[in-house]
DNA sequence: TAAACATTGTTATTTTATTAACAATAAAAA
DNA sequence: TTTTTATTGTTAATAAAATAACAATGTTTA
């Protein structure tokens, strides 16, 4: 299959835990319009993302909640699990690997970093601390392939650098530091003070 | 002036931050491809953002650093300032915190909300823990504008009404939770497993 | 001075994302 | 049985966002 488009994407994570939540109330078949409603968006749109999947419902009865959670696994997750490491285990760190816990999924978090001497060696959030001089031979040993950088903004940029020559494939970049990368890297930065800032903006003009 | 549309809004708080970043470097001038090239974007981009600020450049010279910092706050800033409430100081809720210390902006954290007996009625990370009895007296009396949901996953749907019923106008919502608002009410919501989620897809593909 | 150059502001084009429209289908109702 | 209804999958239309194109303008170079 082609690739999916980004915001589609978006949208499967969000429809697959969704209908993860379905499953524990015991809800079995799920009509286009009420994952639409349970997302706050509209019915076309859940429709047509399920057709770029090329999903199909139970005529008349909905969608198949258990079928469709894997289906959408079988499109967005990959074979083997990937493995995550998060740069930096400060608050936004430990916040990050709470999502973490207890959760089985394809996406598995085998490491963090961090220097402070008050963490290393330590089990944080579920996940062991490694001093940052160990990342290049943890990296290939544990076969991490995506790295969340939650460090201060200071040591973004070198960090950065740093898991692309030990093998990262991803970055998922929570510093305010905008990053640029190779080609055949992805990836995706989310900075807090511009969300923050966009909803001051929205709040005042108040027309939206 | 018009509503700019949400992404040119969201770029205008990067420019700001990394104009900042250019000042202290005591650079007055900027042309549109270096600050572009700062930012990894286009220098059109950049340029159309700016038109639709109406901020002309000093020509042949570049964009007076000082002044389009000026022009952006005009733009995306309030007059007053605008308060913001953290609600729920858990790790996700310090590390926000974290982002408005020492900042001199119109943005200003007043307070946050949590109802663990640990955290009540002290100051964590740089603001005062309030627990959520006192909402309804604080919005009021302190004239919350903004809430930062960061509470678990059980309690975000209940807290966000009741913000809003508190009189609340803008939520960023940081819980996993899909909300929805009544109209007039900005909301802006972020979904980490989201984005590592869809990191994941990417890198698996890897055709970006 | 005139020619070449660098840079901008803006309109036009393309791409991406969302929404609307609607035929197809089968269940339910008449 | 026939008609009505609810729902889907898909194509068509619209809207939002990004990129390209380019004239205008003053600076620098010749």
């Amino acid at each position: 299959m082609n690739t999916l488009p980004s915001k589609t994407v978006e949208r499967l994570s969000e429809y697959r835990r969704t209908l993860m939540g379905c499953l524990n109330a015991k809800r079995n078949y799920i009509y286009s319009h009420q994952l639409a409603s349970l997302l706050h968006i509209t019915a076309v749109q859940v429709r047509r993302d399920l057709m770029l999947i090329g999903y199909s419902s139970v005529l008349r009865k909905g969608y198949d909640v258990r079928e469709l959670i894997i289906t959408i696994g079988r499109i967005i997750d990959s074979e083997e699990t990937m493995n995550v490491a998060i740069i930096g285990i400060g608050n936004l760190g430990r916040a990050v690997a709470g999502y973490f816990k207890g959760k089985r999924s394809k996406l598995n978090l085998v490491a963090s970093f961090d220097n402070d001497p008050q963490k290393v060696n330590k089990v944080i959030s579920g996940v062991r601390c490694y001093p940052y001089q160990e990342m290049e031979k943890l990296m290939g040993e544990l076969n991490i392939r995506i790295a969340i950088l939650t460090v201060p903004a200071d040591y973004a940029r070198e960090t950065a650098e740093n898991t692309i020559r030990f093998g990262i494939k991803g970055i998922l970049n929570f510093t305010t530091v905008p990053l640029n990368v190779p080609s055949g890297i992805f990836l995706e930065e989310y900075d807090m003070i511009t969300s923050m800032e966009k909803v001051a903006y929205f709040v005042k003009e108040n027309r939206f």
